[in-house]
DNA sequence: TCTATTTATTGATAAAAGTCAATACTACAT
DNA sequence: ATGTAGTATTGACTTTTATCAATAAATAGA
């Protein structure tokens, strides 16, 4: 398994190396090109991903509009809750933006490990923590910030994906129009 | 235990008449007055309850803003999440709006709780999963409604809420001012 | 009950962001 | 090199929401 992603478990949890091997068959590693798709809207994703490498798009389309809710950079767990975690068909599309490296587990793989070794239970519910706390930080932001401010606090949390994707993919994902960020970008 | 309280659980995994009790123990009943703190900011707050009855009201103040983050109503999990998962100062207040009963435990009594059957801690990790799927919906719909739409689904989502508090409350969970929220609720 | 405080509404105006449309820029494929 | 599709900027204008201020209504205490 690739370092970035026993780092990101063992800042969670200390893991011996049987341990870690013992669940390594349970991970594939999948490859995405760019514009691959990892999870389709309307379709059941039973997946979940680590990234490795490579930059992913979580967006969904609505009322002609298009919205981006979140990108995937190396180091990230990459998934759609709603699908995954609430066995519904997923709201989102998940998409490559560049050629991107995966470990790929599955539901039923995810829970196997929980039930064969508790630490991995315990790293699961650590990991959904961890990205719960980072998701009631983005809603305070949304709630009460004007775009620029969150244009400024999304160039120093993501300065890499600022240089990558189109702008308005960064618009959307801030609930502003591309327009109203060129604007934004301009000032001071 | 009460009643609610333990369907939540129920229907999160299945729990015997045993389990039950050995688990009692672990969480303490108290009751908050109106206006009684849960989590004061600036505090660490290593404690979560279950609301049993009554409701309460996460807030922070940023910029002279008070904004309102989250209701906790009766079968709700309550807590301040930066607090307790991140081990920080909390950010937010956590204020009783009426009388309120509480079933609280603390963190360490929690985490003996998953260390003595892994039941529990899939419990858990299944509460905090449902928070986050919840966690995302509310980004989604900041991110994308108007003042209008969102108070709409505030109502069909906390019929009773909408009754017992003021609203102003409402108007900074919905990221709007009270004047914005007063001229909205008479349209249409 | 009366008063003080909080809360809600309304109006006038300002600011922020959205919309529409034109144009320019970029990157890529042929 | 040329053309195409996607992207970014800019301007004029509209809509939405915020701000400030005044008043009205509701509520909680004494």
């Amino acid at each position: 398994m690739n370092n970035s992603f026993l780092e990101l478990l063992k800042s969670l949890a200390p893991f011996s190396d049987v341990e870690q091997n013992n669940a390594m068959p349970f991970f594939k590693e999948i490859t995405l090109q760019k514009n691959d798709f990892f999870v389709k809207a309307g379709h059941f994703s039973d997946r979940m991903a680590f990234v490795q490498s490579g930059l992913l798009r979580s967006y969904f389309i609505t009322k002609e509009k298009e919205i981006t809710t979140f990108f995937a950079i190396p180091g990230s767990v990459c998934l759609d809750a709603h699908s995954f975690f609430g066995l519904k068909q997923s709201q989102e599309s998940i998409q490559a933006l560049m050629k991107s490296e995966l470990l790929v587990i599955n539901r039923e793989d995810l829970y196997s490990l929980y039930e064969e070794n508790w630490k991995w239970q315990q790293v699961g519910r650590l990991l959904v923590e961890k990205y719960f706390v980072a998701s009631e930080e983005r809603t305070i932001a949304l709630q009460s910030q004007t775009a620029h401010e969150l244009y400024e606090q999304f160039v120093a949390e993501f300065p890499d994906v600022v240089q990558m994707v189109p702008q308005h993919y960064i618009a959307s994902y801030l609930g502003i129009t591309p327009e109203t960020l060129s604007r934004v970008r301009h000032i001071k």
